[in-house]
DNA sequence: GCTTGACCTTCCAGTTGCTGGAAGGTTGAT
DNA sequence: ATCAACCTTCCAGCAACTGGAAGGTCAAGC
């Protein structure tokens, strides 16, 4: 399929997936026109960093978990080992993320409006994460 | 406190917390000296922004979630409605970041070594997606 | 009190990760 | 055949830092 539409499935910009070739992440084939033709798989992994960015993975995280997937010796201790630490940062971002949640929430039901700035909201994220 | 207590109390590099202060999203005191003079309240908001960046909220949308701790007015219908936005934007995270996680864990314990490609790890992601 | 080292300051240049636009080739429909 | 909607490369610009130079400040030790 063309760029268009493995941008469409993708839900990257062709010019961000172009970029994305330039730097090594993905390598579509040609056709004789010289149009870039993308597999499905191709699509998928577009799909993976679509996503992985979107949650604060660098681009040299996303080509190491790009990596992890396409590792023919992924069973090694050294994947192994990289997979294990993507997972405690991923358990850290949901954990980030929940207490976000909780933030906004508060925000929007228990301090409406005048009963700042006794609402200690930002402490109570500091506190947690001290703790 | 000098930049490089908070920089040491928010997790962020000095250089990171000027730039904040130059895009105007935190302005501490300075001292006779002509040193930065940092508020505990500071070191919160930058712990605030070290988190929601690196959970892939851009500057401008973490200069909006600061807002909505600081607006005086965030009983406000607009407020609410960029907050239920917000919220529904950290769901979606978590859940693509528990799917990531249900990958990798696959990775480790399922696929290893010999039984690619038949492992659709992507495609699942993929298709998790799609519905 | 003077030096040393660890701070701090500003400013400017470089990097990462895109993003927009120009200039031009391809394709499919009218 | 021409028109729109694709695609191509290339180059410039922006966002969000990051590093380094050049220099001021401060507390400790001799």
């Amino acid at each position: 399929m063309n760029i268009g539409e493995a941008s469409a499935r993708s839900g990257l910009p062709s010019k961000t997936i172009r970029y994305y070739e330039d730097i090594g992440l993905i390598r579509p084939d040609r056709n004789d026109n010289g149009y870039r033709d993308y597999a499905v798989a191709d699509v998928h992994k577009l799909r993976f960093l679509q996503k992985s960015r979107g949650l604060g993975f660098s681009v040299e995280e996303c080509r190491q978990l790009l990596a992890l997937y396409e590792d023919k010796s992924r069973a090694s201790a050294d994947v192994k080992e990289l997979t294990q630490a993507k997972l405690t940062e991923i358990d850290r971002k949901i954990r980030e993320l929940s207490e976000l949640r909780h933030t906004l929430e508060h925000l929007v039901h228990a301090c409406h409006g005048n009963d700042r700035p006794d609402c200690p909201i930002l402490e109570e994220l500091s506190d947690e994460q001290h703790a």
